[in-house]
DNA sequence: CCAATGTCAGGTTGACTGATATGC
DNA sequence: CGCATATCAGTCTACCTGACATTG
């Protein structure tokens, strides 16, 4: 395993001081050495949670936007701006979800460039035990109240709206 | 390019409401979800401000624990605990960075079994420098004030600490 | 002709697992 | 002997660039 000892001091707090005693203003640094760290944290806690499904995060997310969708299907180049990912990771993802019987690739009726992605009985199933599991799981958030959670959720927010991703 | 338009909505959000109407409590999904995606901002913004250097945010963090540390030298194994990397993920890193003679490997005076990771003239540079450009990036904290960053700060802290991080 | 859509080839990064040589 | 330290081989995810065929 990688990092396992429990180290005595908060080794992201530790940087920031050193920092800045040499550099200046260390808040921003810090602030994303922690967003990595956390990160790091809660995509472990998750692909854990759903490596029973054989899943990961990334498909999972995938599957879920289908699941909400009003038909079932979306076209891979709707899902890649939904998701934020690039287009070639929606490639390797609808692959990997379609080996695994859990979508299928369809043809778009009217505009034949464009493929749909389209979830099948087998996908809606795992999505829904998976989510039983994820829900469970709580994500490692544990640590925060509710109202910290919400919080956070703000704050994120702010940063990726500052970030350009969305416009309202 | 990967997710290029701007949406009319926040994805997080939207997803938010379909999980809570249909499966309860969505607060750790969004706020994982948010994390991911911030994670992915940030680490873009960095990046791409170290690139000219030819540096990743893992290796500059690498340099940057070496040019703190009181010999300019550590054990790699200490290494990893600081940044809470992968064993395998030090070798690797430490390697690319010889190689660009950032650091230099040197055995340890009195245990044979270590390597010491010794940061290099050049290395001390090119830490200076790539500083000076990420300190004025500012990593996409922007949309945040002062008080905000901090408060992030703290939550992610409470965040790691429960997840087992550190003892302080 | 140009733009959009998805795919493919090929390269980079960092993390992981499991095995191994060496030294305490 | 067991344990620690670092490395190596091999695999995996996700990203990127640049190219491409097809279609609008």
């Amino acid at each position: 395993m990688g990092a396992k000892r429990r180290l005595p001091f908060d080794p992201i707090d530790e940087a920031r001081r050193h920092w800045e005693s040499r550099w200046g203003r260390g808040d921003a640094m810090a602030a994303a050495t922690a967003i990595m760290r956390v990160q790091q944290i809660v995509l472990g806690a998750v692909d854990e949670t759903l490596r029973p499904f054989d899943l990961t995060f990334a498909r999972y997310e995938a599957l879920v936007l289908l699941q909400f969708s009003r038909k079932g299907s979306l076209p891979l180049g709707k899902m890649g701006e939904r998701l934020m990912i690039h287009p070639t990771s929606v490639t390797n993802i609808v692959d990997r979800l379609e080996v695994q019987g859990f979508i299928r690739r369809v043809p778009h009726p009217t505009d034949r460039r464009t493929t749909l992605a389209e979830i099948t009985d087998q996908g809606r199933e795992v999505v829904e035990e998976a989510t039983r599991a994820v829900t469970q799981a709580s994500f490692a958030m544990d640590g925060l109240s509710e109202r910290e959670v919400e919080q956070l959720i703000r704050l994120l927010r702010k940063l990726r709206f500052a970030a350009g991703d969305f416009e309202a």
